[in-house]
DNA sequence: TAACACTATGACAACGATGTCAGGACACCT
DNA sequence: AGGTGTCCTGACATCGTTGTCATAGTGTTA
């Protein structure tokens, strides 16, 4: 900026007045920066200013659990589009579902500065949060809320969404349902095996925690889960996918095994309709779930003081017919 | 830092040393500070560091075409992985495919500053990144190297990924081989182009321009394109789709279509085993190809000033089984 | 013409950190 | 004791930018 001043013959100050379009400014003193700007291919940097004016990046920080699953890459798209409008990139980091990663990429994402923060919690307790959000740091929760901490949070009806899809394959005649799930340290996989639980109990079906596998976040773990529902003796006649991941594993495990059974995720992926057996689901927009975080970090930081709100995003059923398998 | 300092009684400069643990402090000065430190939650300001040291933000960007495609989340991960060890973050922005807006970002992102980019071009022209080179940017091209510039690129074998995919049809008795790719402005389907018509030309079949739908950088419009291939009068009785989206897109125009021809994509995807008639692909490992781009690009930041290097990644065959269907 | 209002401009300090360098404390040597 | 070297420490300038404020210049009014 001081080279660009020298160029023009002015003084720093008005140069930066140009670039910040700042008013009073003669038009022939305007054009003679410009000029220079554009001779000398100038550009204001971003770290600098934000040092000046008190932290605004243009950065928003996204911490997923996993950049490959495709649950996030929706997220992660959607939270780009919306930062995008708002001059905004993200910076994404993922935490592989380990709480100490977590905690260290979001204070150092947070120091950077960035601007605001959207978390997909690994952890459980986010009190260590507290100090950073007196000096004014913005955080939303998405998909899970924080623990220890009153913050906003945009979550799917995990329970709703769980029970709708259990209950789909209870009406199907089903008695012995696999459930197949994350660690029981993950909120979401706690809520939907809560709503299996509901949906068992509705129709009056013991629960039989044989028939339950938690604890399988990759597709490789959730295929060993399924493949030993498989070889039960009393064996399960379909199984609930607590999500996309696990829903694909299951479906490996069927194939390796021979075994079919009636299978019913909770998270829609693609190609779930082309498969030689449909896979019903219960869905949701994950692209809504990152609009909607997005949306409400950017209303923080323009100044938005309502108290921590709490946004669920719908589930629904698709039945493409997979759950019609009886045993 | 000031506030640490006058906590733990010392100048700003010990804080300093003991943050950036350089030597030369004496063991209790140092748990003084680290005490202040921890009481007070002290964290360094990244932004401000990186503006006295001459740009070290422990940051790297990563353009991209799309993050929703598989193929480049596959790629930020590995991107992620490497930058990980490194102690830095990507900020992930995508194109769209669109020239414009990849100048727009990428000098958005070199003046944050960012210690170094990795570029997915969308745009053929990247003279506009020489004053920035000369500046000392480090940038590595992925996927398709750079337009009117010497600079590292990380590419993969298209033509002979293409010509594998396309001799292994030609093997099973095809001679009516549809092509579903982006639009010629994208450089790798120009040479998974030229790969299709290199094994058409050793097998002496003719080249029929009918054949070739490129411009389809979406699953619809690769789906509309193939559905069009289908419903020819002199009919494709296969088709290579030049990348995962399109190969996508085929599939669902072979459903709708209810015609099945042989298919062979170019870059595997999830479940192409699982679909009632497994896909052929002409696969490599897209984590490799991020990795390889992440390694040079830090190698470049620690110094390395070796020539311009060109890194093929190597693409190989995967049979499944479609390519046998015969006409 | 003097007084005043207003505009355009640039000098300067400051944001939070680090590089440079001078100087104080101490040990060791002659 | 005086000289020398080593080790620690902190004052200060500085990175690129913006906020504050003083000042010069211009036009308007009495």
């Amino acid at each position: 900026m001081r080279d660009v001043a020298t160029a023009a013959g002015v003084g720093l100050k008005t140069v930066s007045r140009v670039v910040n379009m700042e008013q009073g400014v003669r038009p022939e003193m305007q054009r003679r920066v410009e000029d220079a700007i554009v001779s000398l291919g100038f550009r204001r940097n971003v770290a600098a200013r934000s040092l000046r004016t008190g932290y605004h990046m243009g950065s928003i920080g996204l911490l997923v659990a996993d950049l490959m699953n495709p649950f996030y890459s929706s997220v992660a798209k959607a939270v780009e589009r919306v930062a995008a409008r708002h001059d905004a990139v993200i910076i994404i980091v993922s935490s592989g579902e380990n709480a100490t990663r977590e905690r260290e990429l979001v204070l150092n994402l947070l120091h950077r500065p960035v601007d605001g923060m959207i978390v997909v919690p690994a952890g459980s307790d986010h009190r260590y949060l507290e100090p950073e959000r007196r000096r004014g740091a913005q955080i939303v929760f998405l998909d899970r809320s924080g623990g220890n901490i009153e913050a906003d949070a945009v979550v799917l009806d995990n329970f709703g969404g769980a029970k709708l899809a259990v209950d789909h394959l209870i009406r199907r005649g089903h008695k012995r349902i696999g459930f197949v799930g994350d660690s029981s340290t993950v909120q979401t996989a706690v809520e939907r095996l809560e709503g299996y639980k509901a949906a068992l109990a509705a129709a009056a079906i013991p629960y039989d925690p044989a028939l339950v596998r938690l604890g399988s976040p990759a597709v490789e773990l959730a295929e060993t889960a399924a493949r030993q529902l498989l070889a039960l003796e009393n064996r399960a006649t379909a199984i609930f996918a607590a999500n996309n991941r696990q829903c694909v594993g299951v479906l490996r495990a069927m194939r390796a095994s021979q075994r079919q059974v009636a299978l019913v995720g909770f998270d829609d992926f693609e190609l779930s309709d082309l498969l030689p057996i449909p896979v019903s689901v219960g869905a949701f927009d994950p692209a809504e779930l990152g609009r909607a975080a997005a949306e409400l970090l950017f209303s923080r930081m323009a100044g938005d003081a309502r108290p921590p709100q709490r946004i669920v995003i719908p589930t629904r059923l698709i039945q493409r017919g997979s759950g019609e398998i009886v045993a």
